[in-house]
RNA sequence: GGCGCUAUCGUCUAGGGGACUAGGACGGGGCCCUCUCAAGGCCCAAACACGGGUUCGAAUCCCGUUAGCGCUACCA
């Protein structure tokens, strides 16, 4: 067997739907896994709805999560001509016949197989159009379109994920393969082109499963045998049903902007519906790859949890060098108008990513430290404010001024956690009633990393200026807020 | 309606006749650690849709029921 070529076909109708981004990712790790070639196809096919800025969208998407193609992206309107001479060597072939019903009257054949309660199927009515009948209709210029002849004989495949799935050629009807102006139809296009392009695996959506007997039945005609079809299941919203915009994010856009890291993107897609076997979660791409089958592909629908994409985004937020973070964190502060220039990042990052889940959590926390006046206080904060009354303010300003005393020399974590320590235990308080003030004055929250690492990670100057500003207030009218943003 | 697909904790899943008092992860609850919150460690609650078979034995195989989903265009 020669090595696999795979596609991701997607139409740009519409934005790169999560579903579409994991279809993309199983056909990158069936290809990286069997050393085989990953081709990317734009079906454009609809000219009504299909636009470039959804085909850019696509590519800045797979661009975005990091699922590279080997080949193309090709784009299907281009292979007009060969569509139609496939089309044209089924009719010569007498595999297909030009039908002259108008919509209407398809239409209404389909109005009158519902009212009787049956299913709509076409009634050949063309098909056995005498020669002169025939003749006067092409003389007059009267518009047809092409219909594939359907065989009732079984139609039957080996799905990879699913096992052996059937059709009966009766159950099918004599679809339409070329439009009136010329153009071919979905069905006929995918399999002229898997073809052309030597397509041998195909990995798409189960919303295909009722397409794929039209097209087997297509690729014999054609004189070409089918490729192996793995149809991997739907990914469905809360509710059960199948995620839509409603559901709230859903486009792969949507998960950049909610500060989502590419990677953890991929290990969460490739295990919703696919599983290495085993209790595995983060996985590398390569182990992905490595572990990869088709065979591993969950036949049932899976539901996305957001809440598990977090952790797992937490997961590598936590695990990733600071400086690998920095660019992006730069773009959103940059978007939420907090100047950042001329700023070493890296530390700030460093002190915030353990216990943030998105890039978005991770940018507002670098933004309140780099500008302490930005943090608001949030209810904790105020609760606790409210509970330690005048203690507050009091360990803050006691706090504050043992650390004015530290030289700027000495403005590192370890002189600071020193200081604050002393701070305490001369003063005969706990270590975390002489902490949560500086850590509320500062950040507007009691969330925070250690607070000797939060100082450290500030300016000195803005932080004893926040803190001394933060005292004041609080001495003079007995305000509780202690910052403003 | 017709055709097709699917069915293990709330969710993602392991499991492919005995190793199952059904394992892991997210989420939830509790404890420990601790200057807070995370993280980490320990623990708890939580599932084989139902009914028939096959078999010495079924979460695993077969059939049916039910439910959910998909398709049913001169869309893709």
């Amino acid at each position: 067997m020669t090595t696999p070529r795979v596609r991701f076909a997607p139409s740009p109708t519409g934005y790169l739907h999560v579903g579409g981004a994991r279809t993309a990712l199983f056909n990158w790790l069936f290809a990286r896994h069997t050393g085989g070639t990953f081709v990317l196809r734009i079906e454009d096919t609809d000219r009504e709805r299909s636009t470039e800025a959804h085909t850019r969208v696509i590519l800045d998407g797979l661009g975005w999560l990091g699922i590279p193609w080997d080949e193309g992206p090709f784009f299907q309107g281009e292979y007009g001509p060969r569509h139609r001479a496939d089309a044209e060597r089924l009719l010569a072939e007498g595999k297909a016949y030009r039908c002259f019903c108008t919509r209407e009257e398809l239409e209404a054949q389909r109005a009158r197989a519902e009212a009787s309660g049956s299913a709509f199927r076409y009634d050949r009515g063309c098909c056995r159009l005498a020669a002169p009948e025939l003749e006067a209709r092409l003389a007059a210029g009267t518009p047809f379109t092409l219909r594939f002849l359907l065989q009732d004989d079984e139609i039957a495949w080996d799905d990879a994920v699913h096992g052996r799935i059937s059709f009966q050629g009766r159950d099918l009807d004599d679809f339409v393969i070329l439009r009136s102006d010329g153009t071919a139809i979905y069905n006929l296009a995918v399999v002229s082109d898997d073809i052309a392009m030597g397509i041998s695996h195909v990995i798409r959506g189960d919303d295909h499963i009722s397409n794929t007997p039209k097209q087997i039945a297509l690729y014999r005609a054609l004189g070409h045998a089918p490729p192996v079809f793995a149809h991997v299941p739907m990914i469905l919203g809360t509710d059960g049903k199948k995620l839509s915009k409603r559901h709230g994010a859903t486009a792969v856009g949507d998960y950049q902007d909610l500060g989502i890291w590419p990677a953890a993107m991929r290990n969460f897609l490739a295990l919703l519906g696919w599983s290495p076997g085993g209790d595995r979660e983060i996985l590398t791409d390569a182990e992905m790859i490595r572990l990869f089958t088709l065979e591993g592909i969950q036949k049932k629908a899976a539901v996305f949890d957001i809440t598990k994409l977090e952790w797992m985004n937490g997961e590598y937020l936590s695990a990733l060098p600071a400086a690998e973070l920095v660019p992006a964190v730069e773009r959103e502060l940059a978007r939420m108008n907090v100047p950042a220039a001329g700023r070493d990042l890296a530390p700030l990052v460093n002190a915030v990513k353990a216990r943030s889940r998105t890039m978005l959590q991770i940018a507002e926390r670098v933004a309140v430290r780099l500008d302490p006046a930005r943090g608001t206080l949030d209810s904790r904060g105020e609760a606790l404010i409210r509970k330690m009354g005048g203690a507050f303010a009091a360990n803050l300003r006691l706090a504050a001024a043992a650390l004015e005393q530290l030289p700027p020399t000495a403005w590192t974590t370890a002189p600071i956690l020193d200081c604050l320590k002393r701070v305490a235990e001369t003063n005969a308080l706990k270590l975390g009633d002489a902490m949560q003030p500086v850590r509320v004055a500062l950040t507007g929250s009691t969330v925070s990393e250690p607070v000797n690492e939060l100082l450290a990670v500030m300016d000195r100057s803005t932080a004893l200026a926040r803190l001394g500003e933060v005292a004041a207030r609080w001495g003079h009218g007995g305000d509780a807020r202690v910052a403003h943003g």
